[in-house]
DNA sequence: GATGGCATGTGACGGTTGTCACAGACACTC
DNA sequence: GAGTGTCTGTGACAACCGTCACATGCCATC
């Protein structure tokens, strides 16, 4: 089942600081499955009995409403894992998730994770930081959901990209977008057309160009300024 | 300084487990300050050098948009604990906080808590499910005012309050309001307008009542059935 | 009892945004 | 190359909501 557990350590920083017991029960015990786009690992309401860590692919986690639209809360990947790892209190998904694209996912079981944090006080310290970094990213998306409009949380979403890269320090950059429209939409919480009007409304504006898969960044300043009004 | 600590270990559920070299330390090193209704007690992205927690009174943690607008992302009281938990890795806080009436905080440095929670691993552990908890209620959020109108919100919000009064069982319950129709606004990214607008729309739907600092909240399944649409 | 400050209700208005509908572009399969 | 499905842009429209403005009510303080 579990195949080159090696390459587990290199991947998740996470578990970096296992003491070798840990490590020994960790491999004994993980699980290794893999998800096509489209697929659903877990479903928001049902029993949340593993947790599971991203080894390759991206896995969106989400919430629905009635209407049917989604909002994306978070896209997972290499190294990432969810954020379900309360030892006994949390016993229902409190969101779903989907693989954007074809996935390598790593599980243990609740219990075992658990177990796990029970052994490794290092990993329970790492877990706070972790869940930390996810409370800051939720505490920037309600704001922006709340109290900016759409034109700003797309621009934000671009410049967010663009730092993600971290390139060259080019005036004019481009970026790959392995995003649908959709995908964006339900990002910064909006619909899918919207999110097309105001593109190209910017680039009209003459700040950025649209090509298939592709946004080339023409005037980061100028962006960056919109989002101080 | 610090007066009857014993208090401390009633109050937070959060130390109990800690163990006697850990309460010595926390005893050492904790302070306690009291805040009158409307101080600061930290402003957003200001530099985050202490963490503390909640004695006595009511804080809110909020982010500020530029237009001035405010969205409240949680609110504390007897025994909570703001979010800025990181070891190291968190130099500025990521929203303000300020008393919402007169309250006593205590106080420890980032660099005291790191070292307590390397003391005692109980209570990484401990806080780790206290930072799921928050999780779970920033995803409700982010769900909420993305996805939701303004009336859902506020319904959502009234029965929220109804079942934290965990009180009676009867039909007919009434809700002390501790909060200015402002502050509701606040908390479910609404303008204060919108939400006495729709009080009223659901006060002529004979659904509440409201009276000066209560709610009555009359058709409780009614209410609920309003967020199945 | 008069005054001021604050919380509140209400009307008018405009802008943003979601929804519906449809057409074009593109990739992929047969 | 025809057909199919998905992604995308665009127009029309209604509705929700935030903002401004103003009146009212309540309370505390003097």
């Amino acid at each position: 089942m579990v195949k080159n557990t090696g390459i587990l350590f290199k991947d998740f920083a996470f578990f970096k600081d296992l003491s070798a017991e840990g490590q020994d029960f960790l491999k004994s015990r993980i699980r290794l499955k893999d998800f096509n786009k489209g697929e659903i690992l877990f479903q928001e309401g049902r029993p949340c009995d593993r947790i599971f860590f991203v080894q390759a692919g991206r896995v969106k986690i989400f919430r629905t409403a009635f209407s049917g639209r989604e909002q994306i809360l978070e896209i997972l990947e290499k190294g990432d894992t969810c954020g379900c790892h309360t030892g006994s209190c949390e016993w229902f998904c409190s969101a779903s998730a989907e693989a954007l694209s074809r996935s390598t996912v790593l599980f243990l079981s609740r219990h075992d994770f658990a177990k796990l944090l029970q052994m490794s006080p290092n990993l329970a310290y790492a877990l706070t930081r972790l869940l930390s970094e996810r409370l800051q990213h939720y505490r920037s998306l309600i704001e922006e959901v709340s109290l900016k409009d759409v034109k700003k949380r797309l621009v934000k979403f671009l410049l967010n990209m663009l730092k993600d890269k971290e390139g060259s320090a080019n005036a004019q950059e481009t970026l790959f977008i392995p995003f649908t429209r959709q995908e964006i939409a339900q990002r910064i919480g909006a619909a899918r057309e919207t999110v097309a009007r105001h593109l190209y409304r910017l680039k009209r504006a003459k700040l950025i160009d649209i090509k298939p898969h592709q946004i080339i960044i023409l005037k980061k300043e100028a962006l960056a300024q919109l989002l101080l009004q």
